[in-house]
Parts: structure tokens; C-alpha cells; sequence
DNA sequence: GCATAAATTCAACATCTGTTGAACTATGGC
DNA sequence: GCCATAGTTCAACAGATGTTGAATTTATGC
């Protein structure tokens, strides 16, 4: 084992970010609580020490590394508006489930398994799902009953991340995009312009 | 505080009984990992220690408190399998809901909450929701495509339970039951016995 | 080039965790 | 009534965890 020597490294690497790297992984793996500083230190090949000194804290790190979402709400949104109002159920299907492949699953299999323990966390999965997207995207659409649209176009949604990257079950973990947007998106169609009683 | 008296209790006093109650109870609120043997100990009102004379450790318990489901698979498939099949999705929505509200949806939200750190937990889902419900749900209706109807309906299933029992989103947290069954039921209708294609 | 600042490792701490063994006390069979 | 036994608390341990401060090394400004 090389054992690292002490003081300022030469210039070029970037502790801070492989530190945001690793955790990513970890977290994603183990979620807020099982993820340990000394876990991700080891993984980004830095001291425990430099998540305080860079993040503040676990906390802090957690904030940069997970709760960042990789994409831009209102930037999904006006491609899930592109199109005609009838389609909008596939697009958001097809939007979302290639989305998170790409990634893995991971960030959302990372926000789920923080559920738990950072209640922000929750929150974070509210603003993003269900006002950033939904909400907004109801409102374009001019339909009644937003507020129950939108929370249950988030069952749906939710339902299906968590089957598909969390627990795995199959066939659906594994079903081509396309199948998936056939299956589901007539369901999510009828939750955002059905009728509901 | 009353300090404890060491020694054995008088007759009467079930200290099994209250551990598996309050061990229900604070794995619902925290999670496996969450969950301190000595808060739910603290809970119960007896020491930490009778935890691993009970129960042989943590670990046990939770299998006693969580994992043992509070309902017959069978009884409920039986339920849901009387009626017309045309509204069998209707049945499964207000069983689903009903059950689970009358527990406050604790048990759900300790079913999720775990899902992270007992890879079991996951398995449990599956065994119930998919395996014992819906396959066989959709093997007495006769559908085809059993195995991907059986997950895409567990993604409604479960994303409502999260919506509703874990995260709280509003409305659809405090909706009452009724409307809850008019605005799912046609949808997981649709993965019973509707056109996938 | 030199002094200051920044980056990094290391060792240690305080706290919390699940578990264990010993000490104590009521119960129940005889 | 005696006594083995089951139930209970207590104190303590070993391990892990987040955090901190000192020590050390490199980079940067002048």
C-alpha cells in the first residue's frame, strides 16, 4: 500500500470534485446513513478529513453530491410541452425512463434511500416531481384539480423509479423504453387530462 | 425517574409483547438503521438488554416486528377475486388503501424506510405484492403477460403508498378513500385486463 | 527566493452503536 | 418454605462514526 505522504499535493488534482464523484456512489449504494465519510474518503483515495474541510460536513457533501439534480426543471419542462397535449403522458414517460437509464438509475435510486433519514430529501423529491414538472405542466395543459394531477402523476412516477431502479423487480427492471412508454404512458395520460371521478 | 428495580417482574407484564409493539412503532418512524435498540428498548419501557435475550439481537426483532405481516395473502386474494372482474382494480385500490390507513400506513412506510439497508425488505415486497397478489390475481382472471402486468401494477401500488404513507405529498395524503379509488382504480384496471400495446 | 496561505494527512476525541456477562429478584414446582 | 430457573437491570466493552486540531508539504504572491 502506498501510504500517502502528508502536505499539499501538486497541482491538477481535484480533490473536491472526485470527493463529489465518490459520494455520488456511495450514497447511491448505501444511502445518507450507511454512506460513511471514511467510505467515501477511501473511494475518492483522499483523508476522511477533506469532506469538512471542502463540505463543511456529511451534510454538506450530501447537499453537492446528491440533492444537486443533474438536469433542468424548467428545461424538461419545455420538452415534455413540445407537442401535441394528447402525447404529453408518453413524453414524460419516455422522457423520464431514458433519463434515469442513462444515469443508472442511481440519483434516483440515491434519493429514495435517503428518504429515510433527511427529510429534505422528501422535499427535494416534492419541488422537483411534483411543483418543478407537474405542477407547471398542468397549468400549461389548463387542466382542473392540479393539485391532485400532479400528486398523482408522482404515484406513478415514483411507483415506477422505484420498481425499475431501486428493487428491481422484473420484467420491468429490464423492459426496452419503448415497451415501458407503451404500458404506461396511456395510465399517466389519464392523469393528466382523464376525467377522475 | 423512577429508577427500575433489578431482578424479575412481577406476573402479568409481557416484555416480548411490548418490544415487538414498540419496535413496530420506531422502525416505522426510523428505519432499520435508524432505530436504536435502546430508543425502541426506551420505548418499550424495559432495558436494551431484552432485546438480545428476546429476540437474540436487533436483527430478530425487526424480523418479529416488521416483516411479519399483519395480513393473510390469501384472505385478501380471496377479496379481491369476488366480484365482477371488470372491477377488480376498483377492490384492489380500496382494499389497498383501507388496510393500509387503518394501520396509519406505518407498516408501509417501515416496509420502504427498509428497503435500504435489509436487501430482505425488498424481497418481502416482492414476495407479497407481486408474487402473492397480483400473479396470482392475474393467473384466476386468466390475462396474459402475468409477469409484466403483475410489475406495472406494483408500480402503482407502491408509488401510492409512497405518495400517500411516506412522503405526504398533498392532497393525495389526506384524500379520502373514495375519491382516492375513483382516481386510481381505472388505471390499474388497464394493467389487469387492458390493451399494453 | 521568501513568507504566507492552501491543501493534505494523521492521530485523537467524544459519542453512539449493538452486544455481553454479571448481579439481582420474583416465580413456580416440589 | 426451598430452590432452581427465568426475567430483568446494570455496567462495561469493542467497534464504528463524524469531527477537530496539529503537523507537514506544496503552491502562490511579492
Amino acid at each position: 500500500m502506498n501510504q500517502k505522504r502528508r502536505g499539499r499535493r501538486a497541482a491538477g488534482e481535484d480533490t473536491r470534485a472526485a470527493l463529489i464523484a465518490a459520494a455520488r456512489e456511495v450514497f447511491v449504494e448505501k444511502g445518507y446513513d450507511g454512506a460513511t465519510v471514511r467510505a467515501i474518503a477511501a473511494k475518492a483515495g483522499v483523508d476522511a478529513a477533506m469532506v469538512n474541510h471542502w463540505f463543511g460536513g456529511k451534510e454538506g457533501l450530501f447537499a453537492q453530491a446528491v440533492l444537486q439534480l443533474p438536469f433542468d426543471p424548467s428545461e424538461i419542462l419545455k420538452r415534455l410541452l413540445d407537442g401535441p397535449v394528447e402525447q404529453a403522458g408518453e413524453r414524460i414517460i419516455r422522457t423520464f425512463v431514458t433519463v434515469w437509464d442513462a444515469t443508472g438509475g442511481g440519483t434516483f435510486a440515491a434519493l429514495i434511500r435517503s428518504v429515510t433519514s433527511q427529510p429534505e430529501v422528501a422535499n427535494a423529491l416534492k419541488s422537483f416531481f411534483v411543483n418543478a414538472i407537474f405542477k407547471n405542466l398542468l397549468t400549461e395543459i389548463g387542466a382542473e384539480q392540479r393539485e391532485l394531477r400532479a400528486t398523482l402523476c408522482a404515484t406513478q412516477m415514483v411507483g415506477l423509479g422505484i420498481v425499475r431502479y431501486v428493487v428491481h423487480f422484473e420484467p420491468l427492471a429490464s423492459t426496452d423504453v419503448e415497451t415501458v412508454v407503451k404500458a404506461i404512458a396511456p395510465n399517466m395520460q389519464r392523469y393528466l387530462t382523464g376525467d377522475l371521478n
